[in-house]
DNA sequence: ATAATAAAGGATAATTAAGTCCGAATTTAT
DNA sequence: ATAAATTCGGACTTAATTATCCTTTATTAT
């Protein structure tokens, strides 16, 4: 459903949420060891985070990453970062000129499908108590 | 949310359904015609639907592609055989270890969204009249 | 100032997905 | 029989995603 960076960086951005919880700053090699994810890949994911103002970035001895206090984050913010919002907006057979009043085979059946994800992740915000409760199962 | 394959399975599937639904047999080189997609790729997605018993086959002159009309094919039947069943079964954070009785910190916020994707694939028929009538509308 | 620590960034490699090429096998019609 | 049309199957290429390596830059503490 999501891309494999995708899910780490939902994972990530669990595991930061918690963390800062308890008032704790988060390090690159902290979040990987809690994930289980590939370091460099993961730092990859950070950057890109960063860069889509979800998360800030210090340097140096305790440096580390925190939420963007700015606004409440949503789990939709972090996947139209990293996947972009093609599996809410986009045709489910690839096709450009598809809409509600030019629309594709399935694109009825498939509204509500598409409603029910958006609702979703625009719901569920990444320090949602429920969330964080399961922190510990963030890897296999 | 599926792959490129698979979308053109299912593009593949809806016309020959409505080929068939005018007694009509078709070929590959009616089919890619038709949805707009690479000859010799659509060619191994055609052998796919063969080998998983969605279609029968038929060679030489006058030969083609024919629905299988041993059972009413479900969109659920393409997916599954191009995708396999991963969006429906496996964890959205991709563990391993992820249940009901285990779950991953959005397991429960997903439930609905999984279970309105496979109620969509189940329920939808790929001889349905309503995705037949949109037959026409299958590339850009 | 210096050394140690941590993120940033660029270049490259490995893996997977998407797509192509071409010859073999099968069937139809002449 | 032969030629043409069509699917089958394997090997190959290309593109995208995932992952690694290594250097630079910023920050902290000594």
């Amino acid at each position: 459903m999501f891309s494999r960076a995708c899910e780490y960086a939902i994972k990530i951005m669990i595991y930061i949420a918690a963390n800062e919880s308890e008032g704790k700053r988060t390090s690159l090699k902290e979040v990987t060891q809690a994930i289980g994810s590939p370091e460099a890949f993961t730092a990859k994911i950070l950057q890109q985070l960063v860069r889509g103002k979800l998360l800030n970035s210090f340097r140096g001895p305790t440096g580390g990453f925190v939420l963007n206090g700015e606004k409440e984050i949503r789990l939709h913010d972090v996947v139209t970062t990293i996947d972009g919002d093609h599996l809410m907006e986009d045709c489910v057979l690839g096709l450009n000129e598809c809409s509600s009043s030019n629309p594709c085979p399935v694109h009825d059946k498939f509204l509500k499908v598409k409603e029910t994800l958006a609702e979703t992740l625009l719901s569920t915000m990444v320090s949602d108590q429920a969330l964080l409760k399961g922190k510990r199962i963030l890897r296999n």
